[in-house]
DNA sequence: TTTCTTATTTAGAATTATTCCAAGTATTGA
DNA sequence: TCAATACTTGGAATAATTCTAAATAAGAAA
């Protein structure tokens, strides 16, 4: 599917994150300028080798950090789908995530137009600020790493 | 909301269990024991702890398996929220979770009737099997917990 | 029943995921 | 330019879950 065609980035990021009383840093641009990269969902270990690739110094730390950072000023979402490590998508248009628990892959599939949102009934004394839909399954389609549970994406 | 009027139990958990190969014993039975007991959504540990009351001799991984295995037979659902644990669920009806992000309790909340499932466009390879919605917030109501963000229920 | 086969339980070790810490460094704003 | 405070870092610590190997229980067959 579409990811978000406005990606958030350089002074863009910078305001989201004062707005947040949160500082601008390289780590936390170089964390997100990562997962733009390539925009699938990965866990934060994998985050901290796609970023260690050209900014070998950085601390796995910092990756929580920054990860934290930009979950907060909302330039990316935390998924969690399963027992495993929570995993981190920047794809800030409204969809859900289709988990396969066969092979652990995870992907984003839209939600129909019309009421995007699934119809709850959450008593007053609940604010709902964010939902999350998280879709379980089986990809039956030309999946290659279907069978062992190991190889994410 | 109302929980579960029909909830498995006695022969009906054997049965359950037998048609995913598995075999009823009496940790497993127990353990589900527990979860009914209390319906809310418990960790691994939480129910770990309620299970030694009355059988103290239960193990942890024990407590793991059988979690699994109800799991599996679908008497039971897991509920991922956030980084934290695992919680289970012995709810069966169709509904959502709503997870207060300041005191970390986990809420049932009822899906309104009508299309009670979010429409998803999901491509032709996917098999969806369930669809977990995880609704975040605050309790603005009368939650003496709220605040801190250790203690769950 | 008795026996055989295989699943399950158990305690504890091992692994994985995440958080915490204390010391040094960068950023902000006065 | 300086002080205050947030951030980064490597490593230790903790939390959550899985693995292991030996003992036991369950189900099927005889
Ligand atoms: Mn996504
Ligand atoms: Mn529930
Ligand atoms: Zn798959
Ligand atoms: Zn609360």
């Amino acid at each position: 599917m579409a990811t978000d065609p406005l990606p958030v980035s350089g002074d863009s990021l910078n305001q989201r994150l004062a707005e947040k009383g949160l500082r601008f840093t390289s780590q936390r641009q170089h964390v997100y300028e990562v997962l733009l990269g390539q925009r699938d969902h990965p866990s934060a270990e994998e985050v901290f080798m796609r970023a260690k690739q050209s900014k070998p110094e950085i601390s796995m730390a910092t990756v929580y950090n920054s990860l934290d950072a930009l979950v907060k000023c909302g330039v990316v979402r935390q998924v969690n789908v399963d027992r495993g490590a929570t995993l981190y998508c920047s794809n800030m248009n409204e969809h859900a995530h289709f988990c396969c628990d066969d092979c652990g892959k995870v992907f984003d599939v839209n939600l129909k137009n019309s009421p995007r949102v699934p119809e709850v009934d959450v008593p007053g004394e609940f604010e709902v600020r964010t939902i999350d839909i998280a879709l379980h399954g089986r990809c039956t389609g030309t999946c290659e790493d279907c069978g062992r549970r190991e190889a994410h994406a």
